[in-house]
DNA sequence: GCTCAAAATTGAGCAGGCTCAAGTTCTTGG
DNA sequence: CCAAGAACTTGAGCCTGCTCAATTTTGAGC
């Protein structure tokens, strides 16, 4: 018998299909702590038990909502960077796709960082995977734009990647906590922040500046 | 007659010394999460109701004892730092002994950051607040480098502090997301970025490297 | 010293995340 | 097709943060 396809499975599959849905909709509607699991679990249609076993945490339903956009947003952002970028643009080509997604809701943006950010277990593991996943291929936009012309020195990738995702972690929590007014405000500081640290990545005597 | 030596006023201080200490020692004793508030109360020998008069929600005991602390070491580091330091040396003479701070307890330390960094009303003020005043604090830092001599062209005194911090902050998250594996990596870590970024600041072929 | 309103205290109780013992459904071997 | 047990479901109930109506304490005016 099919595996994949034996009662059970395809049970299962419907349930987590419909927990998602549920959650999706109360969340965008009342918010995350304005949602009860007890109400997720009534829309989805099942027991409160069975809503925890397929989610041990309640945060877990918004880390599986939220990370699927993430993930779809960013890897479309950097797969779709125009060539003729500099590297400043291209980063920021991507960082204004991922800005335009926590731009739709604060409070569940918030909430998905904080936890995001500073989970334990699975979560931690996640997060940094994503994390040095990204550094790794920002480090990797660097290696382009020195084949490409621009006067980069000889750094670690890493290290340049790394710069990289701090300044734009750091544009992204002000943002959200108000210390920058908007998403225009935000990304333009992140700009002027990523300029600057790409002048310490410059062969010597090509500096733009003076 | 003396208003604040009115038996009203004592016993609200002497109560909010009681809270303080009992929440400490329970906290480290016991972790954030492994402490109750009905712990707390107890022990500080109150109700439970009126430990949240006090202090409103369960995080704020958090704040205020792990605050004052870190004022306490921040503060104290800002101020020593020797004369004969370097820019980089000296923000991590300051960094290093915050960073000892949050390694005496990282469960603490995470719980603090996570609320601290995402909080929303009275909390996001502070915590806006602090980390701009830090900013500013960083920034008065590169002018001095500057007119001790370090060949730092003229850029914003703010953006300078503002990418210091930035970087202060993602090596901290990294290090208790344990990515970097310990307090020294995660310090090595934040030197090799703060290099990185100084490069950046520095007059046009005074680079350091090649 | 007494009165009484304002201030402070309190713990029973509520809400919501999460558990687990009991019950139900599915699968498999014969 | 059936027996048996493995896998799954479930909601009453626990735990803990937090509230608020009732009670106690305090101090100003007399």
């Amino acid at each position: 018998m099919e595996k994949a396809s034996s009662l059970r499975e395809q049970k299962k599959l419907a349930k987590l299909e419909a927990i998602q849905r549920a959650a999706r909709e109360l969340f965008r509607r009342q918010g995350y702590a304005g949602t009860t699991t007890r109400e997720i679990a009534e829309r989805a249609g099942i027991g409160v038990g069975t809503l925890f076993v397929y989610f041990p945490e309640k945060i877990d339903l918004l880390f599986y909502v939220f990370s699927q956009d993430l993930e779809r947003v960013a890897s479309e952002a950097l797969d779709s960077i125009p060539e003729e970028l500099s590297l400043v643009d291209g980063l920021l080509h991507v960082f204004a796709a991922i800005f335009e997604l926590y731009d739709e809701d604060h409070e569940l943006s918030r909430t998905f960082l904080k936890e995001y950010q500073f989970g334990t277990g699975k979560v931690r593991d996640a997060f940094n995977e994503v994390t040095f996943g990204i550094v790794g291929r920002f480090g990797a936009l660097v290696r382009r734009a020195r084949a490409r012309g621009e006067p980069l020195r000889e750094i670690e990738d890493f290290q340049a990647g790394y710069q990289f995702f701090a300044l734009y972690a750091f544009a992204l929590q002000l943002w959200l906590s108000r210390a920058l007014a908007d998403r225009e405000t935000a990304l333009l500081q992140l700009r002027m922040s990523l300029d600057l640290a790409v002048e310490g990545m410059k062969e010597s005597g090509e500096s733009a500046i003076r």
